[in-house]
DNA sequence: AGCACGCCGACT
DNA sequence: GTCGGCGTGCTC
């Protein structure tokens, strides 16, 4: 008789291993993909999951078999291949996707358990006063444990015990971790406007039209959108019982206010899913979500990696925020993967925000998500009121860039005790230097890209390259001594002239260079700066009540170049500002200082123009092939020993392959080259829509060999790029 | 990620 | 002589 062979289960390990390894499933053990089991692995056993079961094969005798099948709810299948298309998609090992996902690390076990008392049946055989305090608290409780009662009575927990043991009290014990309350559809919600009414239909449409849709819910502050796409979460659980969705917020927005609009809405509380959660909550939340028991989820980008099993609708609410993107760790883009899992899962997704990111209008635009407009509230404002310095007219003096006009303005925020931005998308000091007696221009050796001059380190750097020198004596080409001039503003030297003008001020710099970002940010919070002259990074999403006035140094970079994200970002600061002028007493304003105001993108802006502001800015991306027009990668290198970061930025500049439509930058030293120690360098790599990126990374990775006194990282779609 | 192996430096 | 530093490699 010939003996069965058993079948094999590929087992998934959340370790950065390159894929599922084998194991045979030993007699009497059932196992299906999702499991979890316990699995050697070398010397020691680890946990993992089943991740597919194959047929036996009587050549592979050598397999080690499956220790255990530990039980814990499965992981769903759609959430498995998440898992799988990310891995390829993020260019990470699939157990790295997986980590990400097992984030609850006891929810696999059973709920713990707990001891409540409730008042009984039976009557105590004899009243004491204590008994008396302890059946009083009871009462007042409702079901509690044994200590909080004693708590509240003031006895010891004896006293409660006992009033048990005679049937006065009745122990009940319960999950620690119990199910959440189910949400009614049926809640009276706010009564909505015709505007909100039809929005809301479009969007209910979607979801019953069923599988996956994308809708971009595009409305100004004020306008509803919360009410309008709790509809569509009603109109979800109405249709099916098992649905389950996702309600994303970035972290900061995850307030006590949203859940009591929740709450009213949908008379329970929703699963809550973020950092601050502590174990409980998470493994709570995580167990419930895999069981299918939690019906919503509220929860911050993170929560796009909860085990759902019929996830029908996800909303990322604020789609445009920035902290939906992840750098630090697992690198990725929230909302864009709530794209990936609906599709995956066949959900609706809504997309909701007042500032629509590029991207996002850029898919409306083309046909791929319903664009579902709520307009302005009348007097709502989306910009602060904008005005424009001709600068023709209004020439700083000879070495100053803020006009008269501005430094008025900046003098009579100040002396109301408001904060002012100087915004400027140009690090360093000088962004050119050139000799005074030859007219020669410091260039970068290989880009022939002007070197910018960083006062503070004394040394010129390119910023596409890395490449940077100690700024020369004399002249490279003629010789001349002392002839070497900065030429044009960047951050630090216009703060430079904010302090010379401003000697009393409280005046910051805040760029990607400044090594104590989160510093600047809570000192301009509570006031403690008056002027901040920032780049893009001071735009990033942060809320500055006093802020009331921003200066826009030059608001013709965007247009010309440069940065190709300025545009957006100058757009941005502007809505950001005027975001809070609505609220506030104090009204924001805005001043653009330009050369050419009479040019389309910058009336577009005065005019709070944005649909013909963005026509403009995507014509520019597309021209030069930038997202969403095209695909962007960053491979980041960092190591201790600076020797070893160079050589392997050079390896990997070597070994890019060469394809058409593909064009590599770099290795440059990033912004903040140096963290702690850590030397950093950077390559860019741009690609046509049509190419697959991360196949093309995949590759690329294949072929170099990096020690391992070198980090890797690579970031798909990076959010900044210069 | 662990865990072992291996190859050089200062200690009982 | 060996204890231990961490760089390198492997785990079905």
């Amino acid at each position: 008789m010939t003996e069965a062979v058993r079948p094999i289960a590929a087992i998934l390990f959340p370790l950065p291993l390159p894929e599922a390894f084998d194991y045979v499933i030993p007699e009497g053990v059932e196992l299906a993909p999702g499991d979890h089991v316990l699995a050697p692995l070398g010397k020691r056993s680890a946990r993992g999951v089943v991740w597919a079961i194959k047929p036996g094969d009587p050549d592979r005798k050598k397999l080690k078999p499956v220790e255990a099948a530990t039980g814990g709810p499965p992981l769903p299948e759609g959430t498995r291949r998440f898992v799988d298309w990310l891995a390829r998609y993020l260019v990470q090992p699939p157990g790295i996707i997986l980590r990400s996902v097992l984030r609850s690390n006891d929810a696999l076990k059973p709920s713990p358990v707990e001891t409540v008392y409730r008042i009984g049946t039976g009557a105590p055989d004899r009243m004491t006063e204590a008994r008396q305090r302890v059946l009083d608290a009871v009462q007042a409780l409702g079901e509690a444990s044994a200590a909080d009662i004693a708590r509240e009575a003031g006895v010891t927990a004896s006293v409660v015990k006992g009033l048990a043991k005679s049937g006065a009290l009745t122990a009940i014990t319960r999950d620690v971790d119990p199910p959440y309350d189910r949400p009614d559809p049926e809640m009276e919600g706010v009564e909505l406007t015709a505007m909100q009414a039809e929005a809301s239909g479009v969007l209910r449409r979607l979801v019953r039209a069923g599988g996956f849709q994308a809708a971009l819910l595009d409305g100004v502050t004020g306008s509803g959108k919360t009410e309008v796409y709790f509809e569509a979460v009603a109109e979800v659980l109405r249709q099916d019982k098992d649905a389950q969705l996702l309600i994303m917020l970035p972290e900061i927005a995850l307030t006590e206010a949203v859940l009591s609009r929740f709450k009213k809405r949908f008379g329970c509380e929703p699963a809550l899913w973020h950092s601050a959660a502590g174990p409980k909550n998470r493994r709570r939340a995580w167990r419930e979500v895999a069981e299918g028991r939690a019906r919503i989820v509220v929860g911050a980008r993170s929560a796009l990696f909860l085990p759902f099993r019929s996830l029908r609708m996800i909303v990322v609410d604020e789609e445009h925020d920035p902290t939906y993107k992840q750098d630090e760790g697992l690198a990725y883009q929230a909302r864009d993967l709530a794209l990936v899992r609906a599709k995956l899962d066949g959900a609706v997704v809504v997309l909701a925000s007042a500032t629509p990111s590029l991207e996002s209008l850029a898919n409306a635009q083309a046909g791929r998500y319903v664009h579902v407009r709520l307009a302005a509230r009348p007097g709502t404002a989306i910009l602060p009121e904008i005005e424009t310095i001709d600068l023709r007219e209004n020439p700083a003096e000879a070495g100053h860039w803020m006009s008269p006009p501005l430094v008025r303005a900046v003098a009579e925020t100040y002396a109301r005790g408001e904060q002012s931005l100087l915004y400027l998308n140009r690090r360093g000091y000088a962004p050119l230097v050139l000799c005074r007696a030859c007219g020669h221009r410091m260039v970068s050796p290989d880009t022939q890209s002007y070197l910018v001059e960083h006062k503070y380190t004394g040394r010129l750097v390119c910023h596409v390259t890395g490449f940077s020198m100690p700024k020369p004596k004399t002249c490279p080409a003629c010789g001349a001594e002392d002839s070497l001039t900065s030429v044009g503003p960047g951050v630090e030297r216009v703060a430079e002239e904010a302090k010379r003008r401003f000697p009393d001020a409280r005046v910051e710099i805040y760029s990607s260079d400044s090594q104590r970002g989160a510093e600047i940010v809570a000192a301009m919070e509570k006031g403690e700066i008056d002027i901040l002259v920032g780049t893009q990074i001071a735009a990033k999403g942060h809320n500055f009540p006093n802020l009331t006035l921003v200066g826009v140094i030059d608001a013709d970079l965007g247009l010309a170049g440069g940065d190709p994200r300025a545009g957006e970002r100058t757009y941005q600061t502007l809505v950001q500002v005027a975001g809070r002028a609505g609220r506030a007493e104090r009204p924001g304003r805005a001043l653009l200082q330009t050369h050419q105001p009479e040019h389309d993108a910058i009336q577009a802006l005065v005019a709070g123009d944005r649909d013909a502001f963005l026509d403009m800015e995507f014509a520019a991306r597309e021209m030069l092939g930038l997202p969403p027009f095209g695909r962007l990668a960053a491979i980041g290198l960092m190591s201790q020993d600076p020797a070893n970061v160079e050589a392997a930025a050079n390896a990997w500049a070597a070994a890019a392959p060469v394809t058409d439509g593909v064009e590599i930058w770099g290795p440059a030293e990033p912004p903040r080259a140096m963290v702690r120690g850590w030397h950093r360098r950077r390559l860019l790599v741009r690609a046509d829509k049509t190419i697959d990126i991360s196949a093309y990374l995949r590759s690329w990775a294949s072929r170099v060999k990096t020690p391992s006194s070198v980090r890797v990282s690579i970031d798909v779609e990076p959010y900044s790029f210069i």
